[in-house]
Parts: structure tokens; C-alpha cells; sequence
DNA sequence: CCTACAACTTAACATAGATCAAGTCTTTTT
DNA sequence: AAAAAGACTTGATCTATGTTAAGTTGTAGG
């Protein structure tokens, strides 16, 4: 389980095995069951959180009660609400388990902490930050350029895991559109093939 | 001149005389006429951007040969192509002026000479970073919660000084739409005055 | 094993916003 | 100053996607 969170900061950052038994005692592991909360909208969100198992969706829901997704963390993933983290003001999305899933948490103050004693993870995690704020930016033109179907392809040769596990109606919100229209272009796609 | 991003790093980050002269000295001065381009897509992107006068917009050509608009940037903001300059890769956008501007650029070079020199900025730029992100994601949801014209209107009460002097043209297509749209909407939007 | 509820599909119809086209007004170029 | 190009408006029409509704399949709980 620790293995995971390592192997996934390694991939910017090497850490001796000092650094590595700093990171690991500062972490918090908890236990979610499908369909429960992470945290919820008015909530203040004090944590960032790491997926070790299962999967995570964010979600906005607007005034008119919809739901939209924002993102989905599976396995080697990171989410949290970054709003509500670096404001200090109520969480305005929702996070909650489309599975069973096993997390690992770091607060904010055992963040400070980190970055005061391993001052290599302030470059870490602002690499992270370009990478997630690329992935967004490019996201956002996607939804604006592409029609619905091919924001669909994109999606699933994406992210192939996710496409397999989790529901077509939050894939569908994640796509900014209907279950019924994503059924619809499923249905061509097969068609196609 | 120097005064603005002095006073923009100001807002996260106190600075020693030292400190800021170090950073000013890792500036570099640049003035772009109206239509001229910063980057173009293709380019590899080395640099970030302050803008002391005037205002640049990154836009992304899609296949079929439309501009999506993805940013502006004006007094007091730093753009740049994120991806390129993370990523090494070619630039995917394009940035251009869409006034007589001048600009303070950073090399990736320097920035990372000024990271070493005074590692505050370290922080500094994850805390810029966090709030870019969050203010994507909050664009992200609200393009795929909220109908053409209440975007406009969230828009003008966003950025009011941007409304004034960005032709309308701009406005339609970063929010998504087509100018003929943004056009019926604000006619709309007189009535109700 | 049955019941009930949720996930998905399909069809008919509705609509926000796109496209096409023409006209006016403004800005830039010559 | 005239000509050309671009910015904005307005109207007619079209289209992708939403909405409503009904039916089917799958699945979790009693």
C-alpha cells in the first residue's frame, strides 16, 4: 500500500530512506466504503488525499441540483478539493467512493511540516500542480472543440481502466453531457467497429 | 513598471531589497505591438509572462481551423504555454497581443537560477499554481453547468475592465460560444436595463 | 429466490446555440 | 479621402444534444 504513494512520487522526485520513513509517518490511512464521503460540499477540506485502492469521484452539484463531475481518482491517484485546501473556505464539490476504496491522507499541517523538513517536496508538488493544471487547461479547450462523441474517444483511450469500471452516467457527466446521449453514441461506436 | 510585479509577488511573498533585486535582474523586457505573437503553436515555449501594459490572449487552433480562446491576459497577469514549458514539447497554443503590450518575461533558465537563489519563490509559485488551477476547474464546471448566457454574465462581473476593451469576438469564443450568440445575448441583456 | 431499485437503451419530441447570409458601422490601409 | 477589411447585428434555418417517457436488463437486499 505504502508502495504505491513511493512509486508514485518517484516519478519526479528520489527520495533517501530517511525521507521516505518522514513522508510515510505523516500519512493517514483510511478505509472507504462505496457510496460514502470523502467530503462533502460546505465541508472544509484540510487534506489532500492519495487512492491506494478503489475510486473517487468529485462532483459539483449545481443550483438546479444536477451533478456534474469534475474528476474521477482511481489507483495512483491524488485528489481533494484544492479550492476549499488553499482558501480555507467550505468545500463547494462533493468527493465521495464509487468503490470500496483504501486512501491515504496527508493534512495541511503535516504538509507544512513536510515541506519544512523535506524541502524537496516544494518542487515536487509544484510539478504536480503544472501537470494537473495542463491536463485541465487542455481539457477545457477539449470541451469547447470537440463534439460529444469524440470527447468520448478521447475519454477512453485516456483513460482505458476507467472506461471499464466506472458507470456510464458519471462517465456521462464527466463528458458534460446525458446518460442518454453517451448510450447514443456508444450505440454508433459499435456500429463502427 | 517594475513596480507592478513587484507589487504581484508582494501578494504571497515578502521580498528583501536583495531578493527582489535578484529577481529583477532575471526579467527580461519586451514589447509586442498589436497582433504581433508571443508564442506560436509549434514553438517550444522557455519562458513565462508578466504583462505590465496592455493585453495578450492564448487561443488554440483546432482542426477544422477554429480559435478557441483559452486565456487573456492583461495588466498584473503572467500567462505563458504551460504545457510547452513543462513539458519541453511544441506549444500546442498560440499567444498573441491583442493590444501594444509590454511584457516582463522569465526564461525557464532563469527561473531556475532565481528557485536556487532564493527558494521562497519555490512557494510562491505552487501558491500562483493552486490558484490557476483552481480557477480552471471553477471555468471548468461552470462551461459545463451553466447556459451561454449566464457564463457572459458571470464574465462581466469576473472581469470588468476586460469586458470594456476585448472585442466581443474574443469574449464569444473564450466563453465557448459563437459571436452571433454573444451578440443576441447582450441584446437581450439591454432589455432587461 | 423474489422484489425493488438502479443502470442502461431506445424512441419521439423540444431547444439552445450553430450556421449561413445580408446589411451596417468602424477601423485600417492605400 | 476612398477603398478594403474587419466588427457587430439581425433574421432564417439547421443540428447536436437535452428532455420526457417507456421498456429492458442487471443487481443488491430481504
Amino acid at each position: 500500500m505504502h508502495e504505491t504513494i513511493l512509486q508514485n512520487i518517484s516519478r519526479f522526485t528520489e527520495l533517501t530512506e530517511e525521507e521516505k520513513s518522514t513522508f510515510l509517518s505523516l500519512l493517514q490511512y483510511k478505509k472507504l466504503r462505496k457510496r460514502q464521503y470523502l467530503v462533502q460540499a460546505g465541508d472544509i477540506c484540510r487534506f489532500e488525499c492519495f487512492v491506494t485502492k478503489g475510486c473517487l469521484r468529485q462532483y459539483y452539484v449545481d443550483d438546479s441540483g444536477q451533478e456534474h463531475v469534475v474528476m474521477f481518482a482511481i489507483e495512483g491517484w491524488w485528489t481533494s478539493d484544492m479550492y476549499s485546501l488553499v482558501t480555507g473556505e467550505p468545500s463547494l464539490t462533493n468527493i465521495d467512493a464509487l468503490e470500496d476504496s483504501e486512501l491515504l491522507l496527508i493534512e495541511r499541517t503535516q504538509f507544512d511540516i513536510l515541506l519544512q523538513k523535506v524541502p524537496k517536496f516544494e518542487r515536487h508538488f509544484r510539478i504536480m500542480l503544472q501537470r494537473a493544471f495542463v491536463s485541465h487547461q487542455r481539457r477545457l479547450i477539449e470541451n469547447m472543440s470537440l463534439p460529444a462523441d469524440q470527447r468520448y474517444c478521447r475519454f477512453i483511450e485516456r483513460y482505458p481502466e476507467m472506461e471499464q469500471r466506472i458507470p456510464q452516467k458519471q462517465i456521462a457527466s464527466f463528458l458534460g453531457i446525458t446518460p442518454e446521449s453517451l448510450s447514443r453514441i456508444r450505440s454508433q461506436y459499435q456500429k463502427k467497429l
